[in-house]
Parts: structure tokens; sequence; C-alpha cells
DNA sequence: TCGATGGGGTTGTATAGACTTACCTAGAGT
DNA sequence: ACTCTAGGTAAGTCTATACAACCCCATCGA
């Protein structure tokens, strides 16, 4: 059914255990498909090949074919039409709304002088909430981290981050006074998706104390979630006092 | 193959004509999943059947319920983790962090019961704050107008607003017991550029009372302001008391 | 000239089956 | 207590095949 030229690589028996997962079949497909978009080669409005042909030229079946360009229309990268064929879409511009951010780099962008400071490092089992937001089932291991971030000696944000240990094995023997964990993840490996929610609290004795704050002041919080390959590897509750912060955006429309 | 009972419907040879096409097999395998999720029959966090369950359950092939959760997942309804389970999300955030919506909308999304209340509307001139905001000078006229939004009777959301009267001349004229400011203002013009500030408050006696809380409860406090033509058309102040309310987004990377 | 009617090409859906990969647990061994 | 291993379970992928739905166009007949 193959022929020798142009098509994709049977997955190998022993794979290189130094290289990531192979690329399943439908995401070469995607890629060589995206490839040629990028390059030009296919331009904007021209038609790709018919399914079959592109069974026929990579030697896969139709069925891994459809379901490539399926996602690619879901990514808004092709437009399909039944009876007619598939096409490049207009590329559409996307707005980045909430960026991820390291708390050092802002507070010294205005002007301030940032220290932090490790309150805890340890490993914990995660209970039956903490477990739902990694996807897994109570019981399971995860890293705790809690730092305090100070802008000119004022606290500015308590750190609070639970990390998956099968993405960051040596997270607990980390320097956090040099490196930010945000930096040592981002090195690992930056997140292919991101969740953020933004929430209005009132803190605990713990954290207000932690916080330096007189009384029970309202604070936001935002916990973010980060995502490596599909899986839940960071959960992060970072609280702030609101007096002293606030989130914010502008864009056109 | 199939069992008698609680099987999707074959499709038939000769579909009602009145009616929409029928919904595939995947669709009705995703709608009977969302709809015991939306009762409450899978709570958040339980393990939904397996594949090869619902294969039994429903009369389907693997392949067509493996469609249905996967388009799930991409939904954010279902988490799945290969060779644990496929499990009931956590519901997203309300509101996309700086997304223009209508509160009434949102309401409605949730499955709740949206009314509102009109509790001011008025012209003022701006003190030297207010008039900052819209690059004018102190004095200035503006339009003022304090709204309650209720989800099934309890309040969600103080809707304050300070409107350019060169914008909206008859803004004091408007009904908004049935046309909402927001779709009253996004009718006479989309803004071309829209700012959000969020911040935790603790809120005054006053908002207190509106949003009848108990106590000084945190709560989210967006500030948005419109530009169109260059100009601030309107400044609104959007009080959500922190424990019914969330802001969030989510985005790849 | 015009409309109707097929036929061929293209995407959409569905199935059965096989194999792969990942996770978890229980039990054995240290 | 801890580690290791084997087995079971569940999702992930891929194939070959079939049919449906749809579009376009060429052909045919009035």
């Amino acid at each position: 059914m193959a022929s020798d030229t142009d098509t994709l690589p049977r997955r190998t028996v022993s794979p290189d255990l130094t290289a990531a997962r192979p690329a399943s079949r439908y995401e070469q497909v995607k890629h060589y498909i995206t490839e040629r978009i990028a390059s030009g080669e296919w331009g904007v409005g021209s038609r790709l090949p018919s399914e079959n042909e592109l069974v026929e030229t990579l030697g896969v079946s139709r069925m891994t074919v459809h379901r490539a360009l399926r996602e690619l229309m879901g990514e808004g990268i092709v437009t399909r039409a039944q009876g007619v064929g598939t096409f490049v879409a207009r590329p559409a511009p996307r707005a980045e709304v909430l960026e991820l951010r390291d708390i050092a780099d802002d507070i010294q962008a205005g002007g301030g002088r940032h220290r932090s400071r490790v309150v805890l490092l340890e490993t914990i089992r995660a209970d039956g909430h903490l477990a739902l937001a990694f996807d897994q089932r109570p019981g399971v291991k995860l890293f705790h981290s809690v730092l305090i971030h100070y802008e000119d000696d004022t606290p500015l944000q308590i750190e609070e981050r639970f990390v998956s240990p099968h993405f960051a094995p040596d997270y607990l023997d980390q320097d956090f006074a040099t490196t930010h964990p945000h930096r040592y993840l981002f090195q690992i490996s930056p997140p292919h998706e991101v969740e953020h929610v933004i929430f209005a609290v009132t803190p605990e004795a713990d954290q207000q104390a932690l916080l330096e704050l007189d009384g029970p002041e309202a604070c936001l919080q935002l916990v973010r979630r980060t995502w490596v390959d599909g899986r839940v590897v960071m959960r992060g509750v970072f609280t702030y006092p609101g007096s002293r912060y606030s989130f914010g955006g502008r864009r056109q429309t």
C-alpha cells in the first residue's frame, strides 16, 4: 500500500529513548500540512490534496488523514466543505489575554527592588480537591512550595505551587533564593496550555501574617494551572493584597 | 450487539424532513453525557463509565464513543487519563478575562434566571478623579447609572456606569429594565478599544446592602473603560461578591 | 436554450478489530 | 517500611471498509 517515497516512516519497534515520544501518525500528517502552509507552498485559499490523495502520498489510512484535517479545521488553519474540498484558511489574528510573567521582572519593571523568601518546600499527598485539579486520584504525590515575594521589603505576593513530580523530579533540590520556581519550571518546558482564574478572597490568619496585613483586607487570588503534553504539571495559587496589586489589560477591538 | 434498553435509536431510513438532520451518533453520545452532567447525576470529579461500558450501554462502536469523549475533553467538560478513566471536569470560570460580555447572557448560559433593577439614573458633574478617567476637565457633565443584576434573585453584580453624553445623548431616556446598558451602548457603536483592571476590594456599607451580603466579604471589582474614535465614552465599575463570581481564561500557547 | 438527471469526486460518519501506551494495584521479595 | 514486578484496566492510535451526504459538472432530452 505504501510507496517508497515521501511516505511517513513506520513506527520503529524500539524508539530512541532519549527522544520524546514519537509523534503519532495523525500529528505527523498535521505537521506535514502545516509545514507546507507555513512555507507558503500552499497559499491562503488554495486547495489541499484530497483525503484520498493524502492517503496515497503519505501511506496512512483515510481515517488518520481525516482526523488530522478535522483537527486543523478546529484550529482554524483550514476550512472544509463536504463535496468540495479542503482549503487553506485565512489566518486569524489572535490577541494574547493573560500573560505568563515572572513577578521579579514585574517588580523590577516598575522600578522596585525584588527579593523573595522560601517558606516551605515539601512533598505532600493530594487530597480530593487538589487531585481533581491535576486530573489525578487522591493520594497522588505532589511537590509543594510556598514563597513570599517582596517589593522594597513590602510583601506583594504569596506564591504557593503544587508541582507534578513526573514533570519536575528535582523540584525540591532547587535553590529558589536564586532561581525562581517560575523560571525553573519554564526552563524545563514552557507550558502548552494555561488556565487562569481570578478570585477575591478574605485571607486566612496565616496569610495575613505572611503578607503583613493589619486586618482582613480583601485579596486577589490568581489560580493558574499549566499543561504540558495534555497533562496538568503545575497548579499555582498567587495571593496579592488588594490594596497593593491589580490585574489589567487593554486591547483594541 | 445492542441491547433493547437505553440504546440510542438506529438512524431511521426516512428521516423526518421537517426536523433538522438527525444528530449524528457521536453527537447523541455527547448529548447523553452532557445531559447527565448538567442534571447533576454525574457530579464534578466523578468517574464516567469507561469507553467499553458506554459501548455496551449505548450500542455504538468504541470509536464513536471515543470521538464523543475526545471532543468533550476539548471543550473542557471532561478530563481523561490513559489507564485511569474519564472524569467530570471542574466547571469553567464564569467570565473570560478581557472579554466583553453581557451579564444577562452570562447568567443564562449558566442556566440561571436573570433580572435587573435600576437603582439610579442621573446626570452628574465629574470630580477630578473621574474627569481624569475620561481625559476631561473636572466639572464635565456625565450620565450616571447604577443597576443590580440578579441570578435567581441573588444579587450577582452592581453595575455602575459613567457615560459620555456626546456618545449617548439619549442614555437617560432608556428603559433599562428591558434593554441593558451594555446592549444599548454596544448598539450605538462597539468600542474600538477596551481597558480592564481588576481589583479586590472590601465593599462599603451601601454596596454590602445592595449585594445583600452578611458581612464585609471580599469583592471583585472590574473597572472597564471603552473608547470610540479615540475618546473615552464609558467607564464602568462592576462589583461582584467574591464568593459568587470569578474571572478566568484558558488558552493554548 | 433550458431543465432534469446522473455520475464521479470529496468530505462526513460509523463499524469491528487490533495493537500500543499509561496507570494502578496487589503481591512477592528485600 | 520499601522496592520491584506482573497483571488488569482504560484510554490512545491506526487500519480497512462501508455507506451517506453533498457538490459540481457533463450529458441528455424536451
